[in-house]
RNA sequence: GGCGAGGUAGCAAAGUGGUAAUGCACUGGUCUGCAAAACCGGUAUGCGCGGGUUCAAUUCCCGCCCUCGCCUCCA
């Protein structure tokens, strides 16, 4: 399959480094705080990756690391008042909670950067011993200037960039140089050779990949955000201490509001508790996979519950076909596989899914049960790779389906009692409770509850 | 200042040197007691603007305008 590298900047067939394997590592998140949907797409698109790839065959390692150390991480801890540990526990399982709802498949391993000081310890010493780090007052810093290849990924020269407000507060050698290992007051820290300190914000990826995958992997992806500095940073420190690293780079792009992008600083980032209020996690899911992945998917409410009628028009389908026939296992279309095996072009690939859709729903409108079953084998089969299959997607809506029927029935039933006739109120009252449901008449209003 | 992405119908979003997928919305029709669903059809004479190359450009080249991103944390 051809695959995009932003290493190179192009698409190019995808030879993975061992036959039928694939060694994927993805940036995950800093448990900080919710997740949104902007996460999520990232998310969605790498797990897609995996899913086309397990579906070809591949025996695929998938590494999502959890980064539950950092700055930001304090600073919510004291904000909320609580300890930094439960402030991560906590964000980290609302992100496992976002996942499972968006058909996320759990990674081979979630290693979290706390458990792996100890790799990072040894991947910081390898590079001052081989003179491409240097401490200072307890803080390492990874020697830029000495690695000729900085900037490879994202393209950068070292006398363009902008300098940071505070490089010159710290005692680097060169401005550009980060930070390995910091050296600080506060807690938490970890012992090492060169005294109490916590990461630098580069470190843990280098360090679990290398720990995980080995010193030279097929994928690192993340965020297109991610790029530069921290990938960066990666590939530099990784290369620097002998490693062959990732061979191949792959950015996910934004979800943009008004052609900015989503973010939790601009304040327009929308939570996937919330939009989850709004649609199913798998028509989020679908949503999200309505744009190619390099491109970036502006988001509106409308564009939201717009691409959920989309995709409801094609679990209906399955839904009425299934009643009609039992399908075994079918094949994908060859155009389906061929949008797919071109750098992952989605919306290629659902246009065939609406194609076939369309298909079976003529199939079925014309009782042609062969047509109906080539057809819905076939969409089940792209759901399924596509992760959109999940669960029994009209559940989701019930409460609020069930609502719509018993508010029918309550407004009929008041306006007979409003007339004293209250035969037919009561009647209608009967007909609830046979239903499974208790009916209160309160001084607010008429309340209705499923009978316990 | 450097690097990068992008401007395609009401919205979202593909795509190609030969004349614009797909979904939603809208609309005509079939079906239906009426609806809904489904299906058939219609809806960008034009793909930011101006030049150029070419038999032919939305697609290549040049210039311009605009939007956004990264270089500070970020999916």
């Amino acid at each position: 399959m051809q695959l995009y590298n932003t290493l190179t900047r192009d698409v190019s067939e995808f030879i993975p480094i061992e036959a039928s394997k694939v060694s994927m590592y993805v940036c995950g998140a800093t448990v900080q705080g919710n997740p949104h949907i902007g996460h999520m797409r990232a998310a969605v698109v790498f797990d897609l990756l995996r899913r086309w790839f397990s579906h070809n065959g591949f025996e695929v390692r998938f590494v999502r690391n959890v980064t539950d150390i950092d700055d930001k991480i304090l600073h919510t801890a004291v904000h909320e008042n609580r300890p930094w540990f439960e402030v991560a526990a906590h964000y980290e399982r609302e992100f496992t909670n976002a996942y499972n709802a968006l058909g996320i498949l759990p990674p081979s391993v979630e290693p979290r950067a706390t458990g792996h000081i100890t790799q990072m310890v040894e991947l910081i010493q390898d590079l001052i011993d081989r003179d491409m780090a240097y401490e200072i007052d307890g803080d390492v810093y990874f020697a830029v200037d000495k690695y000729a290849a900085y900037g490879e990924l994202s393209n950068q020269k070292l006398d363009q960039l902008m300098v940071s407000e505070d490089s010159a507060e710290r005692n680097k050698h060169f401005k550009h140089d980060f930070a390995l290992w910091k050296k600080v007051e506060d807690q938490p820290t970890w012992p090492t050779p060169w005294g109490e300190g916590r990461p630098g914000w580069h470190i843990e990826c280098s360090a679990m990949a290398r720990f995980y995958l080995g010193k030279k992997f097929d994928i690192h992806g993340g965020g297109l955000d991610l790029a530069f500095p921290h990938h960066e940073n990666e590939i530099a420190q990784s290369k620097a201490a002998g490693d062959n690293f990732a061979q191949r780079w792959l950015h996910s792009a934004w979800v943009t509001q008004s052609g900015e992008k989503m973010s939790k600083s601009l304040g327009n980032s929308l939570q996937v508790q919330e939009v989850l209020k709004l649609v199913s996690g798998m028509e989020l899911r679908y949503y999200l996979l309505s744009a190619h992945y390099r491109s970036m998917l502006e988001y509106s409410p409308a564009a939201l519950t717009e691409a959920a009628t989309g995709f409801n028009r094609i679990t209906s389908f399955v839904s009425r076909g299934q009643e009609l026939i039992e399908v075994s296992d079918g094949s994908l279309p060859k155009d389906f596989i061929t949008a797919m095996d071109d750098d992952l072009n989605l919306p290629i690939a659902l246009g065939v899914l609406y194609e076939t859709v369309r298909r079976g729903n003529t199939a079925l409108a014309e009782n042609d049960l062969d047509s109906l079953r080539l057809a819905l084998t076939e969409v089940i089969e792209m759901l399924n790779v596509l992760g959109l299959s999940q669960g029994a997607i009209a559940t989701e809506n019930t409460h609020q389906i069930i609502d719509g029927l018993v508010q029918a029935l309550l407004t009929e039933r008041e306006a007979a009692r409003a007339r004293k006739d209250f035969a037919t109120a009561d009647a209608l009252r009967d007909k609830l409770i046979a239903a499974g449901l208790t009916i209160e008449d309160t001084a607010t209003g008429v309340r209705w509850s499923i009978t316990r």
